[in-house]
DNA sequence: ACTAATTAGTTTAATATTAAACAAATTAAT
DNA sequence: ATTAATTTGTTTAATATTAAACTAATTAGT
């Protein structure tokens, strides 16, 4: 009825959805004491990291739908976070920029974040980081 | 200012949040199919595979709220695909059942489901995907 | 230049998700 | 037994998310 090999896969599939699930939590409790949602940290770490970009270059960095995208960077704008402007050589987009207030917080927070990632990780070994890292770069370059 | 140790982590994280994502909405194509989240039928699974559940280990079970849980099971009833049923041994709780409808749905539609995990996890060897198991395991364990 | 195709972003409608407050039932403590 | 604490599930309010339809702007093909 179902290999052995398919209970092997699903087995594998459960694992990485609970890892996931263990890891975005951790994750997200220092973000919640900044009223912040992951969505709207990883707009504001992309843009901290890489400077202004538009809304399609941030759908593709934290893989979002461009609908909301358009949210995220309206609640952002809203906390003066953020702030869209007009492309002038290319109309149809907006660049979204950091705010100081959103560049101050993002510098703020961001290590942090750092500091949670890292201790959440050091469950593995660096060999073992390493490995995993490996892995999962391949599996998440299907497309 | 930030270490590369952090970074290393940090790098870590995007690639467990990219791959998940990619297996993730590959794991849902077939889903949409038959108007099912994967919320819904991680439920169906749980019920078919472990018989009847509550809520609160439905929940255990899929990672989400008892909230989430409530409209979860809500909707699959409204599809007539499952029911609930007080528990005269303890009132508080409401056993959720497949019913037939269910059954069948989630007997047709599990196998392909399988059959799609197979072929996401195939870009890794029998090897890594032992190694990747046990490391995901290691890091989904912590509380 | 003109048309067709593509691209960027918004809007809408439906569902999902969470946190928090809550009600009802059960269990534990004395 | 009575009270307190815990547990299960629901409700509510806010936000998130997606898919799909849409508008406006740009690009490509002829």
């Amino acid at each position: 009825m179902i290999s052995k090999k398919e209970k092997a896969v699903l087995n594998l599939y459960t694992r990485l959805m609970r890892a996931t699930n263990t890891v975005s939590e951790k994750m997200h409790i220092h973000l919640r004491d900044h009223r912040l949602s992951i969505s709207q940290f990883g707009v504001l770490e992309a843009l901290f990291h890489l400077g202004p970009l538009c809304q399609k270059d941030l759908g593709k960095k934290i893989l979002k739908t461009s609908g909301n995208i358009t949210l995220v960077v309206d609640n952002l704008e809203k906390q003066d976070l953020v702030r869209r402007e007009k492309d002038p050589d290319d109309r149809r987009r907006s660049t979204v920029n950091l705010t100081p207030r959103g560049n101050d917080l993002i510098k703020k927070i961001f290590p942090d974040h750092a500091t949670i990632a890292e201790s959440i990780f050091s469950v593995l070994d660096p060999g073992e980081q390493k490995q995993l890292g490996k892995l999962l770069k391949k599996l998440g370059l299907q497309k």
